[in-house]
DNA sequence: GACTCCCTAGAGTATATACTCTAATAATAC
DNA sequence: GTATTATTAGAGTATATACTCTAGGGAGTC
C-alpha cells in the first residue's frame, strides 16, 4: 500500500480510536514508523488529512443513501438504510465527535459538511416519503415529514455522542458497533406512532432486535434506555 | 465581586463564545487583566475551573427539573420545562460542546455528568408521566416513555451543536437564544402523536411560536428545519 | 555514469499552553 | 506598630504540537 493510504488509514484508525484532538501528526508518523517530513511530503497539513477522510465519509453516505426512484420503499429498505447508516457512523466516528472544532478550523469542511447535512436531511425525508407510498409508514405533511427528519438526523449523529458520555469509564475504546445500534432503537421509537396498522408488529419486532441489553452484570448501575 | 468570582465568570463568558479548547488560563488571565499566577492562586488548574462551572450548571438545570409531587402537570408546566432547560442550556452552552473531551480530561467531570445524565432522563420520563395524569399526553408504558424521554435528551442537548455546523458561517457568536429555543419546535414535533385530542390544538399552536423563522433574507439558502 | 523524479529521514523551529516560583503588596489580627 | 495571612504580579519553564528544511536514497531513463 502507498505511504499516502496508509497515512489515511492510520489517521482513520487514530482519530477514531483517541479523537482527533489528541492525535498529532507526530504521533500518525511514530505510529507508522515514518517521519514527519514524510508525513508533511504526502500532506500539507493536519487538515488536508482529515479533510480527505471526511470525503471518503461524505460519499459512503452519499452511496447508502442513494434512494431508488422507480419504486417506493419496504421494511428491508429502511433496515438496510438505518444498518448503512449506523456502520457509515462507526467506520468515521471521530468526525462526529469534535465536530464543531473541526468545521472551526476548517473553511472548506464547514461548506462541504453544511452541504452534507442538507443532502442527508432532504434524503431522510424521501426515505419516509417512499416509506409512505410502500405503505409502511403514514403519509404525513412536508413541514411534519421535514421536522421529523431533522430529529431522526439528531438522534443519529449524537448517539454515539450519548453512549461515550453515559459510559462510566474513558469509553473510548469500549464502545462496540453493536452498541451503536441501539441507535436504531431509538429511531424507530420515533417513528412508531407513524407506522401504518399492517406494518406495526413488524416494526415493533424490529425494534426489539435493537433494544439495549442491560450491559454491565457487575449489577453496578444501568443506563436507562427503555 | 471576588477575584475567584469573576474568574468562573470570565471563563465561562469566553469558553461560551470561542469553545474551551480555544480559550487558555493565560487568555482569561488577559481578558481580565490579571497575571496567569494569580488566576492559579485562586484554581489548582484549568481543569477546577470548569468543573465548579459545570456544578453551577448541574444546580440550576436540577433546580429547574424540580417537579412537584402533589399535582399533575399542565401545557403551562411543560412550556415552562422547555424554556428554562434550553435557557439553562443557552447560558452553559460551551459544556455540550466538546463534552467528550471534557470528560476524557476529567474523572470527577465524567462520574457527575453521568449522573447528571441519569437524572435528567429521570426528570423527563417524569414530566411526561405527570403530563398523561394532567390529562395532556396519552399515558405510555414505561420502556417507551423511557425511549421517547432519551430521544427527547438526545434532541435538547444537540441542537445547539446542529445549528452551529448546519451554519455557513463560524456561527460561534452569531447563534441566537432565539434560534436555539427553535429546539423547542422539535421537541414537540416529537410529542405530537402522544397529545390528547383535548389538547392538540393548543399544543400545535404552542409548537408554531418556536417554528423556525427562515432567517437568511438574502434568499441564498435555508436550513430545512420544516 | 549521470540526470531526474519520487520518496524518505530526521534534526530542528516557532509558537503555544498549562502551570510554577519568588517576591512583593494589601488586608487583617493582635 | 507588627506579625500574619491573603492576594497579586510577572518572569519563567517544561512540554507539546504543527510544521520546515536539508540531505539523501532508490528506481528508471538516456
Amino acid at each position: 500500500m502507498k505511504t499516502r493510504d496508509k497515512i489515511l488509514l492510520s489517521s482513520l484508525e487514530l482519530f477514531n480510536e483517541q479523537g482527533e484532538r489528541n492525535v498529532t501528526t507526530n504521533h500518525i508518523a511514530a505510529y507508522l514508523a515514518i517521519s514527519p517530513g514524510n508525513l508533511y511530503y504526502h500532506f500539507r497539513n493536519k487538515s488536508d488529512i482529515i479533510y480527505e477522510i471526511f470525503q471518503e465519509y461524505e460519499k459512503l453516505v452519499d452511496y447508502y443513501l442513494d434512494i431508488p426512484e422507480n419504486r417506493p420503499l419496504n421494511l428491508d429498505d429502511m433496515t438496510f438504510y438505518l444498518e448503512s447508516v449506523f456502520d457509515g457512523l462507526w467506520s468515521y466516528r471521530f468526525l462526529h465527535r469534535d465536530l464543531e472544532n473541526l468545521l472551526d478550523r476548517d473553511q472548506r469542511l464547514r461548506n462541504d459538511y453544511r452541504e452534507f447535512t442538507d443532502r442527508c436531511l432532504a434524503a431522510i425525508s424521501r426515505i419516509f416519503e417512499k416509506l409512505a407510498e410502500g405503505g409502511v409508514l403514514e403519509p404525513q405533511p412536508d413541514t411534519l415529514r421535514a421536522a421529523m427528519s431533522l430529529n431522526v438526523w439528531l438522534i443519529v449523529t449524537n448517539w454515539m455522542a450519548f453512549l461515550k458520555t453515559a459510559h462510566g469509564e474513558k469509553a473510548s475504546a469500549c464502545l462496540t458497533l453493536r452498541e451503536l445500534k441501539q441507535g436504531i432503537y431509538q429511531v424507530l421509537t420515533l417513528e412508531i406512532p407513524y407506522v401504518t396498522p399492517v406494518y406495526r408488529e413488524q416494526v415493533l419486532e424490529l425494534r426489539e432486535k435493537y433494544r439495549p441489553t442491560m450491559p454491565e452484570q457487575e449489577g453496578e448501575r444501568e443506563v436507562s434506555v427503555g
